[in-house]
DNA sequence: CTGAAAGCGCTAACAA
DNA sequence: TTGTTAGCGCTTTCAG
């Protein structure tokens, strides 16, 4: 394997001008930079990546956690924190965490270990106090509003967005709303900001009967909708958590020829386009780059995207 | 930032000692080991994986080629490679490629400079003789069958699968058979296969009216079948490229009130279990962790995983 | 069982 | 404009 001294031993300059040609940094006489240019491309050399990181004390790497690759959340943060990364040349490192603790711990101590430049939490299972110990070690964004913890973030306005769709589902005079979730509320940030909107809005909790956890898929959602159909309590409106996971739902009475309840979805993907029901666009997209930028820029930024309610009825 | 030159230093012994008891490598005293385990402990010291990386010439990080990360294709692939990869404790860098050379020519580079220590192609754009030229740098799998070209590979037996299927729907006397495709069958290997296929079970070329490309999500399947509809020539048989894409199909269907045409599905995916149509399992979950395996093996292998035709009629 | 020293390949401050 | 040299932080051979 040829390096840099070999280049600059047959060119007969330093490794420091050698390292300016490859960098295009500082001066170079044209006499040099064609005669190193010519051993470069004779001895087919490519400088190494790894030597350079830790020469630089940087990887240009991001690590990304996401619990699963599935739902349609972190497939469109994900789009936007890629995006992003190769427009400013950085590699993204996809960290599958399944919610599972040690494994954030774990993916937190490779930062630690400079395997890579940030880390974007999508979600996480461990509390935001934990992963913002890290913070000394290295840059770290969570995507979802940090409160009163410590933590660089960017995330979406979940809560006023809730609350304008619930109270239109309010005003149409249902009462009875099935709700679909990713996690049990008392462990889900997202989740708890529904049942917080719904109590804003109804006045109440939402009965437990009405809530279904664990739906991520368009087929979790179709299982939903055999739940609801057997269920000694039966929703009016369903407020499922994307716009996928709402036609499995549909799908499901459909399928047998029962009569779908009004619901609506979330994301704005096209389910919702085309079969026009209402949604929520929590611009993930944004919400992924605006992580992004924040991870690069080392800031200890705070980033909230506003959510729209699209009403289609 | 505290080294392991800092630790050697407060212990009292030697940075090769102290590499000892970091990597358990090679008898440490005792005594030594319990002390420099207490001051690497005090110091709150943890090793550099650059510096390791490039001492060993090694990262243990994979790249991974995708065109895009919403079909369930390339879903399920990235599912196996990635199971396998924590498992062997390998980290794994997705590359979008959009199917843009340019790009993938940017990753066989990156993998020349040693960014990571294989490269997984699960598509690509570029002829497999370009990307086989860049063996000489590094490790790459692609996943599909090379025929003539020698590089390492795990794919899928498509082509006698997909004869299987066809002899079937065949059988059952449908004439005119819809294809939906990821892309045309003059780039794409897969779609080749099908066409391949069809014309050995049918004796001809498929009527390229009923043959529908650009079809990766279940709301493409939709589009196609509003196409179908309005097309002159109507398929009394659709063969669809993925289970979510044929229940995309069959909702443009329900949903206008048509007649839905028989059809059958790819992956085995959840819709064609709930619905029970017919569908092809690729396998992919283990094309991934094979991939990962002829990856990290560095041999020039090439691993074929059957498929099955599922038939559910 | 331990240590010295030579890498791994590149960057960048400083001197010339 | 170019070269010298000291890092970046760890691994590993070879001697002891």
């Amino acid at each position: 394997m040829t390096n840099i001294h070999d280049i600059a031993k047959l060119s007969g300059f330093s490794v420091s001008t050698v390292s300016r040609v490859l960098n295009r940094k500082n001066y170079v006489s044209d006499d040099a930079r064609e005669k190193i240019e010519a051993v470069i491309k004779q001895m087919d050399y490519v400088p190494n990546d790894v030597a350079r990181d830790l020469s630089r004390g940087k990887t240009y790497n991001i690590g990304v956690v996401l619990p699963y690759t599935k739902h349609a959340y972190f497939n469109q943060v994900l789009n936007g924190i890629m995006a992003e990364a190769y427009k400013q040349g950085y590699r993204v490192l996809i960290l599958l965490s399944n919610y599972d603790k040690n494994k954030e711990l774990e993916f937190l101590e490779q930062l630690r270990r400079k395997a890579f430049d940030a880390l974007i939490f999508t979600s996480h299972g461990l509390p935001l106090e934990e992963i913002a110990k890290y913070l000394k070690y290295g840059q770290i964004v969570c995507c979802q509003n940090p409160n009163n913890v410590k933590i660089p973030a960017a995330y979406t306005a979940r809560v006023s967005t809730y609350v304008k769709a619930l109270s239109w589902v309010k005003e149409q005079g249902y009462k009875k709303i099935g709700i679909m979730q990713n996690r049990d509320y008392h462990v889900s940030a997202t989740s708890e900001k529904t049942i917080r909107a719904y109590k804003q809005v109804f006045g109440e909790m939402p009965d437990s009967k009405l809530i279904v956890n664990d739906v991520t898929t368009y087929d979790n959602g179709y299982q939903a909708g055999e739940y609801y159909n057997k269920c000694s309590e039966k929703p009016d409106f369903v407020f499922a958590n994307s716009d996928d996971i709402a036609t499995g739902l549909r799908q499901y009475y459909l399928d047998n020829q029962l009569q779908v309840p009004p619901f609506m979805g979330q994301e704005n993907q096209l389910p919702s386009q085309i079969l026009k029901f209402s949604t929520i666009d929590h611009q993930l997209t944004k919400v992924g780059s605006a992580a992004f930028d924040v991870a690069t820029s080392g800031e200890d930024k705070i980033v909230c995207i506003p959510s729209k309610f699209i009403n289609r009825k």
